[in-house]
DNA sequence: CCTACCGATCGGTAGG
DNA sequence: CCTACCGATCGGTAGG
């Protein structure tokens, strides 16, 4: 019951400072508002963390490993590889759709990290997009994709969705189908052959 | 002479500012980080500038006023929607290319700005998205678009290009001419009827 | 343009 | 989980 409690109450403020990280920045939020947003004097929240750049790290890291996953999983499709793109992109959406405040941190505040777990994300994220850009190339020769420098394709695709945590704040009705076939629809008229 | 030595280290410093907030956003950044990267103790710096507040202010507003000068001479345009619309992607391109720090302490510092001048930014950047939209819902009336979500339509043309300032650190040399042409057909291939 | 310094706030610890 | 408190650092001012 106690680890329950714990459990949860370590789940709480993960959430909080995910939100308190959007809205205001990692160095702009300060563990007194963070202690606020959940109820707690400052002190206490180092009952159930360790500090204030390990809530980051694991904002930063399950995000990435989401990402991997996914990565994972499209790779192992039997699809062409426009098929690949269209489900990673279908991935980007669908992370950033659900877990709106989360992704939004990682996304813009793992600058922040400091340098054993700096490097360690970067070398996952540059990862990532080696893959990501192994199966632009090959749609590129096999003709599926337009002859455009692969980076470029690359950096617009993941561009392109990243508005998307601005948008449903304000828009939540949207059907998150519905979003998926316009983006999709957007970005591959552009880049299929 | 005093007063040109003046303005040309005020320049200086405004500069550093914009490097300093796009590398390690505007709240890590401190005003002793500022005065060393422009070699003078923290209290000099104030001879020149009001405040780090003003900093911020006078880069989200010269970006912002960037913006709306192109906007007005694109819709002096004689031209289709579509070629009106290639015109802004094209001015998104250029200014991020030609003033890459400044426009990325722009992109993603704002919202530091305290309240007096913030409203008055969202003001600015509110008419000019509105403006944008006008451009794309004609384009669509018209059939030279296609029939999509114009918000849509607008977020993922503006987030498109928002890449473009970690592209120009590693790769200066790529020329602006053919970035600026792959990016557009990438985008219009997507959304010309 | 500097030295000296201000009050406020930071992340975090001690001790209970 | 709290009170009390730490040293460090913050943006900025006084005074020369």
């Amino acid at each position: 019951m106690t680890s329950t409690v714990a459990k949860s109450k370590k789940k709480i403020i993960m959430e909080a400072a995910a939100r308190l990280f959007r809205d205001k920045g990692y160095s702009a939020s300060s563990m007194r508002d963070l202690a606020k947003a959940v109820n707690l004097k400052a002190s206490s929240l180092y009952n159930h963390i360790q500090s204030k750049e390990a809530l980051l790290q694991e904002i930063c890291f399950n995000n990435a490993h989401r990402f991997l996953q996914g990565m994972n999983e499209v790779e192992k499709m039997e699809a062409s590889h426009l098929e690949k793109i269209k489900a990673l992109i279908r991935l980007h959406i669908e992370i950033a759709a659900t877990d709106i405040t989360s992704i939004t941190a990682f996304n813009d505040e793992w600058r922040h990290l400091k340098d054993p777990h700096l490097t360690r994300f970067l070398r996952l994220r540059k990862s990532y997009e080696q893959r990501f850009l192994v199966l632009i190339k090959i749609g590129i020769e096999k003709g599926e994709i337009k002859d455009m420098d692969p980076q470029l394709i690359l950096f617009t695709l993941f561009s392109s969705v990243r508005w998307l945590y601005d948008w449903h704040r304000k828009d939540r009705e949207t059907e998150l189908s519905s979003l998926e076939k316009q983006i999709t629809e957007l970005l591959l008229g552009g880049i299929k052959a």
